[in-house]
RNA sequence: GGGCCUGUAGCUCAGUUGGUUAGAGCGCACGGCUGAUAACCGUGAGGUCAAAAGUUCAACUCUUUUCAGGCCCA
């Protein structure tokens, strides 16, 4: 039986009232369960962190990442929707240093390790109540039952499978020359160094994200050093620094290939300096009188030799103390000439390149070494250091100037003492030789919007550098390398079976439930065959590595039981969404391990003949894990504003639930295109209420009201159903074509407008035409064809919605379809999706009804003109068709307009003589091809006809 | 500094391969309805499509430059 719909609407109470429901019957259990065995439809959800509460931005997300699951899972697909969460990393060690008042590495120590990652791990979950509440109350279909965590063993030995898969493979050709020359493992995963910002007093390496907290404005004391040519004589390079301390580890000068150097003899000494051309007239005070002798392009300045500046710079059978090319010299500031030290980015990787040895005057600890005489021991920015170098230069005439500068540095923002940039021992993944694999499967990635593909992530791709994967910290991941003091031997270890068979041959028994973080793991020392200790690379994994495996470890594939099987089920995925920060976050490292994993899959399948396995891996569409990505903006403020806390116009989503109910607020990120920002206040919500919930409940009360009292059941018998009842149902259809086939192309936005635009015309056209015939007392064939028409429409439209507003659509479903049938599935999540019925469409008379409610629309404007009301009776109104025919055709529409614009008579009349005046316009469109060039000329002759003109060629048009 | 995106009515946004008069919702004005009423419906006003130059018979649409805003990276 239907149930009076007499209360007044509540949402937030329908959403109670929906959660209880759905848990009682176990809805969502059941909507995978009831799949069983069905295809899968694959969704990866980027596991959040939680040691910070979930905001209005990850309540979009989590309406996104809700709403194809549920469309997916009613057109009859098995959706596993596996929650995770990201339990690893930066933020929670920075939580912990913060809340436990540490500065330094050392601080650490004294508190102990073992302790601090305790610490860490407790900091984790510390949110994760609320993170599971409001995705609950959202009203998102997740497993957080069987939630992943990155932290689990299980996920770590992941980690260690797919770093063994890098360590295993080797490269070919060129790469491989290169990768033995600079010294390099010529493998996937090899260790190397890379220049970080480096705290010498705490120890400490810093990220981008710490460094940019802790910039002063310094004035620093610079020099421009002079560099004696060999075998030439009083020739000199020039080059300008801002910290003299590098010049003690000089091993080159860099300049531009094409940049212009003019070659310049100064007037006072008769020295000849080499200084960029483009830079003599900002230099002329220091330069003083100098008349140009010549001028070279960089690349002729290539390889030029130069003294050391230090005895101990001398490295024969080197390049060092040369001169080489690179694009990154500018002529901005300086001489247009760049002294090289290996404490910068560009200066590591050009010496590199040169494949000069690594020289570091200044060591880890910030001093100056013991075989740097003048100043050894002393602390690279300490006061008077930088006037030593100074006057040892000027003594050797090799000083050009000096100069007072200020400028931004780097400090330790918490120990505020001074950065600077240190080559940092490191593991990488040789992401560079995955770049043409990552390039085409980037084509065949589905990108929401479209630019970012060859855009943003595009670009990326194309300048990808390899990966430094490891983090000189505690909470992470461990790195599964072990190796013997002088790295000629070196193990990856690929799961814990195998790291507990090394130890317990190397002596040492680890407990059945060890769990492998830090410091445990550093307590493992594994021995060679020898009998040589090799002890484990003291490094954590950085923590994109484990949200880039996650299609694996969530499993804890391959090492945990049926994780195969698991795993090659759902890959790769249909559908992820995250924020557009990710294209060098969770897309890549994604592309990146899977791209990593298939071509170490294709390589094994070869070995193991298996066709099967090499035809799936070999297909670049396997290679990427996702084929479709929605890349989200951010979520503003009602002004446009970022929410941030200091501005204080943050909203708690959980109290806009508990105001409006969760549907009108997800419907907000549905209804405008997801990766434009949004903003985001309560009038929006309110505005989704009136455009969406308020007209399908009202149709829905509507009905239930009248068929109540009329006591109306379904039944099979078959109606005659009228022009409107067929035209709503036609219509109806178009929409379920048009929702679909949107989704199906992730574009929300198009879906939700077709949704809006079709509740109009339900309420304001069908349902307004309809009334009467609900009202009348008596029941007839036309009575029952209004019932059946509009409980067909309501019944699909709930079915069709649920995935959008699953709240409201369980609640109308409950009554209006339970009520009257009790063997339908137990919830509309379980229920089917609609699929479009062509046969149902009709397109004439969607077409001739368009043309009723144009011609309703016009004569209302004319009543309007005229300041005639509608309620006064007009005897006649004319309607001018031109189109021939048009008078058979609309003739079973009539009475709709009579009786919308109140007049008793209606002639249609293709002619229109006598009531509009004509006059003719070109068509552009056809026209223009045809005629080109003369298009104005002939458009404005067409304008002069006149109307007899005119009539007379339409006639002729009809003969 | 580099890359990407955005700029259309007072506000929020649509706008298909260049083609006749650039659309919708909200807000506003006026009118209607009150047998679905935290209502609803209709009509109307409101736009140099950020600016400039170019390509073209024709530019919101293509190209270049500039301006403003955003994001990512340095």
């Amino acid at each position: 039986m239907l149930k009076p719909v007499s209360e007044k609407l509540h949402l937030p109470a329908v959403d109670h009232d929906i959660l209880k429901l759905w848990e009682e019957r176990k809805v969502f259990e059941r909507s995978i369960s009831e799949r069983d065995g069905k295809q899968d439809f694959v969704f990866f959800d980027g596991p959040p962190g939680t040691n910070g509460l979930p905001h209005i931005g990850h309540m979009m997300q989590s309406a996104l990442k809700d709403l194809w699951p549920r469309y997916k899972t009613m057109q009859g697909y098995r959706v596993l929707r596996k929650a995770g969460w990201d339990t690893h990393g930066l933020p929670i060690e920075l939580t912990a240093d913060k809340e436990l008042g540490f500065t330094s590495k050392l601080d650490v120590v004294k508190y102990g390790e073992a302790e601090y990652v305790d610490y860490c791990r407790n900091t984790v979950f510390r949110f994760k109540r609320e993170w599971e509440v409001a995705i609950r109350r959202i009203g998102r279909f997740l497993d957080l039952e069987n939630a992943y965590a990155t932290y689990e063993p299980y996920y770590i030995q992941s980690d260690w499978w797919t770093l063994k898969q890098a360590w295993n493979l080797e490269l070919e050709g060129e790469a491989r020359e290169k990768a033995l020359r600079l010294g390099q493992s010529p493998r996937y995963l090899y260790k190397d160094y890379r220049v970080m910002a480096y705290s010498p007093r705490t120890g400490t390496t810093l990220s981008n994200f710490e460094v940019a907290q802790g910039y002063q404005e310094v004035t620093d004391l610079t020099l421009y050093v002079k560099f004696k040519v060999v075998g030439e004589a009083n020739l000199y390079l020039t080059a300008w620094t801002t910290t003299p301390w590098t010049l003690l580890s000089n091993l080159a000068v860099a300049c531009g290939p094409n940049i212009e150097y003019s070659i310049i003899e100064r007037a006072a000494t008769g020295k000849k300096l080499i200084v960029a051309t483009a830079r003599l007239e900002a230099l002329s005070a220091m330069l003083g009188e100098y008349r140009v002798i010549g001028t070279k392009l960089g690349k002729e300045l290539e390889g030029m030799r130069y003294e050391p500046l230090f005895d101990w710079l001398n490295l024969p059978g080197t390049r060092a103390c040369s001169v080489v090319c690179d694009e990154y010299v500018t002529t901005e500031d300086g001489t247009g000439l760049v002294h090289l030290a290996n404490y910068g980015e560009d200066d590591f990787r050009i010496l590199r390149k040169m494949e000069i040895p690594v020289v570091l005057t200044v060591d880890a600890n910030g001093l100056v070494g013991e075989h740097a005489k003048p100043f050894a021991g002393r602390e690279f920015r300490e006061e008077g250091l930088d006037v030593d170098i100074l006057k040892y230069l000027q003594a050797k005439g090799l000083l050009l100037g000096k100069e007072k500068y200020t400028h931004t540095y780097p400090f330790d923002y918490r120990t505020k003492t001074p950065l600077m940039y240190f080559p940092r021992p490191a593991w990488f993944i040789r992401a560079t030789a995955l770049k043409e694999m990552m390039l085409e499967a980037n084509q065949h990635i589905g990108w929401k919007p479209d630019h970012v593909r060859d855009g943003r992530f595009g670009n990326w791709l194309e300048n990808v550098q390899d990966w430094n994967v490891t983090r000189e910290r505690y909470w992470g991941s461990p790195l599964p390398v072990w190796m013997t003091e002088d790295g000629s031997v070196a193990i990856c270890v690929e799961s814990l079976d195998e790291l507990h068979a090394l130890a317990h041959e190397s002596g040492m028994d680890l407990a059945r439930d060890w769990d492998p973080h830090k410091p445990a793991i550093d307590k493992v020392i594994l021995k060679t065959k020898d009998g040589r200790e090799m002890r484990r690379e003291n490094f954590v994994l950085d923590s994109w590595f484990n949200a880039g495996i996650m299609p694996w470890g969530q499993f804890g594939y391959p090492a945990a039981p049926n994780s195969e099987e698991l795993f090659m089920s759902q890959y790769p995925a249909n559908f992820i969404s995250e924020g557009q920060d990710q294209t060098r976050g969770w897309f890549y490292t994604l592309l990146a391990c899977s791209c990593l994993v298939a071509k170490a899959k294709q390589q094994d399948a070869k070995k193991r003949g298996d066709q099967k396995a090499l035809a799936f891996w070999s297909n670049p569409v396997n290679w990427s894990s996702y084929k479709n990505v929605i890349c989200t903006e951010l979520v503003l403020d009602s002004k446009g504003l970022k929410m941030s806390k200091s501005l204080g116009n943050v909203v708690d989503p959980m109290a806009l639930f508990e105001k409006f109910g969760a549907d009108p607020v997800r419907w907000i990120f549905f209804a405008t295109n997801p990766w434009l920002a949004k903003r985001f206040g309560e009038e929006e919500i309110r505005e989704a209420v009136r455009s969406v919930i308020l007209p399908l409940w009202n149709s829905y009360s509507f009905f239930v009201t009248y068929a109540v009292i009329d006591g109306w059941k379904p039944s099979n018998a078959k109606v005659e159903r009228t022009e409107l009842d067929q035209w709503i149902l036609s219509d109806y259809n178009r929409l379920i074509g048009e929702v679909t086939t949107n989704l199906d192309q992730y574009d929300v936005g198009k879906a939700s407008q077709a949704i809006l635009s079709f509740l109009d015309e339900l309420t304001n056209w069908y349902i307004r035409r309809s009334r009467r015939r609900f009202w009348k007392s008596e029941s007839d064939a036309d009575k029952d064809a209004a019932y059946a028409t509009l409980y067909e429409v309501l019944e699909g439209l709930v079915r069709l919605l649920a995935p959008f507003l699953p709240f409201i659509s369980e609640h109308i479903y409950q009554n209006l379809v339970r009520g009257l049938n009790a063997n339908a599935p137990d919830s509309v999540h379980l229920a089917t999706y609609p699929v479009a019925d062509e046969s149902k469409r009709d397109r004439n008379l969607e077409r001739q009804m368009a043309r009723v409610q144009e011609a309703v629309s016009l004569a209302r404007a004319l009543r309007e003109e005229r300041k005639l009301k509608v309620r006064q009776p007009l005897a006649r109104m004319t309607w001018v068709v031109p189109e021939a025919g048009a008078e058979a055709e609309l003739a079973p529409y009539i009475w709709l307009v009579t009786d919308e614009i109140n007049v008793k008579e209606i002639e249609i009349r293709s002619n229109d003589a006598g009531l509009v005046s004509l006059s003719a316009k070109a068509n552009f469109k056809v026209l223009g091809k045809k005629v080109g060039g003369r298009m104005k000329e002939i458009a404005a002759l067409i304008e002069l006809l006149s109307a007899e003109q005119i009539a007379k060629l339409r006639k002729r048009e009809q003969y």
